[in-house]
DNA sequence: GCCCAGGTGAAGC
DNA sequence: GCTTCACATGGG
């Protein structure tokens, strides 16, 4: 077992990780355990830092990149609005981070996200890397881990087999783009270098990804801040805080969002994502 | 039993 | 263009 201690301001580990951004993490008492590039973690916060425990990495660059300690909060949420939502919800969650996960475990992660709730989509996540991913070795004393399944690994079973992760009609949904993947139809390490709307078009193309998931994927994986998904909380949020007592179409919120939160709009979802959810019933 | 959940896609006007 | 509905499953 190796540490590292990771220096860190205005880092919220438990409301990051319970965000509803990743769905295989296990908080045990003051620590979070996981899996982040194939390498079992624990973490723990303190304050001014984290201490990472993992079995035995070279260096750590997988969990910076994963956490994005290097990144500069304050700079970003001075370019929230200024406006009483927003503050509001800045003061309710301050320290929220936006994490940058692997492209292929955000995208079918959020495949199996639809109409269902964060705790259901855990489960499912659970069951599906119970099920065909790797245990890791060694098996830490908490029990045993297991890796989000590659591609392949769920390309090759049937779509009966996934239901029975209890993942329901989006089982052959992602059975679809596991397989796109694996024939080569589709790459995730180009959609890298394409910009925000060529990126969110290539997603969207895939079954089962509408523009929401497609946003979800392209601020947690690909870090395109801009991407402001919009769930049926961010609706409310917008509706209740923004346009109280109004009735605005859909179409109207999304002009609205796309120009009113920033650069880091995405950031700004979040928060939103995160105030509604745990602090306005 | 009822309503809802980090939606999407197809079918109806 | 917009509205409605089916789709599995489980929590409250």
């Amino acid at each position: 077992m190796t540490e590292i201690i990771l220096p860190v301001r205005d880092y919220d580990l438990e409301a990051t990780l319970d965000s509803g951004q990743v769905f295989h993490w296990q908080q045990k008492g003051d620590s979070w355990i996981g899996v982040v590039s194939n390498r079992w973690v624990r973490l723990t916060k303190r304050p001014g830092e984290i201490l990472a425990e993992a079995i035995a990495p070279q260096d750590w660059n997988w969990l910076r990149e994963f956490l994005q300690t290097e990144v500069d909060l304050g700079k970003i949420l001075k370019t929230f609005p200024d406006d009483e939502p927003m503050n509001a919800a800045v003061a309710a969650c301050r320290g929220l981070r936006v994490l940058r996960q692997a492209p292929w475990e955000c995208l079918a992660s959020f495949i199996l996200s639809s109409t269902k709730q964060i705790v259901q989509i855990r489960q499912v996540v659970s069951s599906l890397c119970e099920c065909f991913g790797d245990e890791l070795q060694p098996r830490p004393p908490e029990g045993p881990i297991y890796s989000f399944p590659r591609p392949e690994q769920i390309a090759g079973v049937t779509e009966a087999q996934l239901r029975n992760c209890k993942m329901g009609f989006r089982a052959p949904n992602l059975l679809a783009v596991a397989r796109q993947i694996v024939e080569g139809d589709l790459d995730l390490e180009q959609i890298r270098r394409m910009d925000y709307s060529d990126a969110r078009a290539e997603l969207v193309k895939l079954r089962g990804v509408g523009g929401k998931i497609a946003d979800c994927v392209l601020l947690f994986a690909y870090g395109f801040d801009s991407a402001f998904p919009v769930d049926i909380w961010v609706e409310r949020a917008l509706r209740q805080l923004y346009f109280p007592g109004r009735r605005v179409s859909e179409k109207r919120l999304r002009q609205f969002s796309a120009t009113h939160f920033g650069p880091h709009a995405g950031y700004a979802q979040q928060y939103l994502f995160h105030y509604m959810r745990t602090k306005l019933n």
